[in-house]
DNA sequence: GCTTACATCCCCTGTTCTTGGTATGTCGAA
DNA sequence: TTCGACATACCAAGAACAGGGGATGTAAGC
């Protein structure tokens, strides 16, 4: 049935092509999970601007209301804690991830009341593109369906995968095309590495390192260094795994 | 028996107190979905002297030699895609997620001949602590288990959380904070501006915008611009969103 | 053979950046 | 009040880079 379940949810997911269907979808499963509610955010990072963002549930009205206030306070411990696991939580084990504030439990207490019991919320963060959550909650009076809080984990990660798709779609664009050289110099430049050193790592001329960057640069049309550092992490040419490691050592 | 190998396993770990006990945990159950080889990597992202990190792995010797070769060159496919996706994805997916270098293709083949085929990575990152991968793999001459890569989800997403809470306490983590002249600066460098052409956007001195550019690399204890904006975008201190959009219209 | 495309390598000039300084005003803690 | 911490603002010198040249070798296609 685990397995089964799994694989139905995901391929209805498939042909999700609206947020409005995914919101659908997860709200059959939830019930079929045994949950009351769901909720699912994505916000693809924007700081400043309009949020650029999903955010599908079906709480309560009410809560829904005073959440958006609470939110705007960045007081919600589900959010704080999500910074602090790789995997979903119910909200009864908050108290062990993170230190909850008077308000914190407030805000509980006033989500118990709005029809809000318990929950279990998965997050998930890609660094630098976006971050989400996805949320089974049920009635103060019910418990969590414990059993299936793996499958609930299951599905948020491919409800959140299935919103991440529906974004902003990059498929069609063309990716520039580096030469294997030119994206060494360009991986050994996002490390922080100056174009000398970099000569002397792959062992050939300071001007021709500069002369890689240069064609990459064009490539890309962009004409300074952090700004092909940044097209070429955001297409996936290279990754922050390539990179951070070595800030510290070099 | 699905929700209950689930079960099992996390139940398991709830028991694991050593580094050691994870990778017996991890070689057994691997076995049992299905998988002839597992590979655990989490980064914590620590000020630098404590253990950096944690690799577990059953690969053969011959490609964790070589592997270690390719990976201090910044080549490994997989990592770049575990940037792109909140879920697990099955190695022959990589061509549509992210662009494959002569390098990439050249690295999967030579895992091929090592004994490792294909393989399903379980991606995960929380902003500014950890980043982990869990891998499960089978030899080239084999299929993957498609019908458990859900379960394998879970037991990787349960792995990693294991080695998190094995991990060193990070109450000592700290991610730098900037001033927010300092962040307008480091948004506007990010956006491929000169410290000039910033510092008559934001309507002060150019050497000002320098030195705010200069306090924030000392924050983030690195040398120069490039490294400084791809560690605020790994922190999430700016997004993507507010850098690649402006490429576009400007 | 010829051409075209591309990866690789090198030089020069003017601009930009990094890095060492100094200085002022504000705010809160001692 | 005095002190420290911090954001803000500016200067000067040398290193590093962006953008302009040109050159060789290799592989594919006509």
């Amino acid at each position: 049935m685990y397995a089964y379940f799994a694989e139905e949810f995901a391929t209805e997911l498939i042909n999700v092509q609206s947020d409005t269907e995914l919101s659908g979808a997860l709200a059959e499963v939830s019930r079929r999970l045994g949950f009351d509610h769901f909720a699912l955010s994505l916000e693809l990072r924007s700081g400043s601007r309009e949020a650029p963002g999903l955010l599908l549930h079906d709480y309560p009205d009410e809560w829904a209301k005073v959440y958006v206030a609470f939110d705007l306070a960045g007081q919600d411990p589900v959010r704080r804690a999500c910074d602090k696991s790789f995997i979903g939580f119910a909200w009864d084990m908050l108290e062990e991830m993170i230190p909850l504030t008077r308000g914190d439990r407030q805000m509980l207490a006033v989500g118990k009341e709005c029809g809000i019991g318990d929950g279990y919320t998965v997050p998930r963060h890609l660094p630098g593109l976006a971050r989400g959550t996805c949320t089974f909650a049920v009635c103060p009076d019910r418990d969590l369906p414990r059993c299936r809080l793996a499958l609930a984990e299951i599905v948020g990660t491919l409800a959140l995968s299935c919103a991440l798709a529906l974004g902003p779609s990059r498929s069609t664009e063309t990716v520039p095309v580096l030469s294997d050289r030119q994206r060494e110099c360009l991986l050994w430049t996002a490390r922080g590495k100056t174009a000398a050193e970099t000569a002397i790592i792959l062992g050939i001329g300071t001007e021709t390192v500069i002369q890689h960057l240069k064609m990459a640069r064009e490539r890309y049309q962009v004409h300074c260094k952090q700004s092909l550092v940044v097209a070429a992490l955001f297409d996936g040419l290279i990754g922050f795994a390539d990179i951070i490691r070595w800030r510290d050592t070099g």
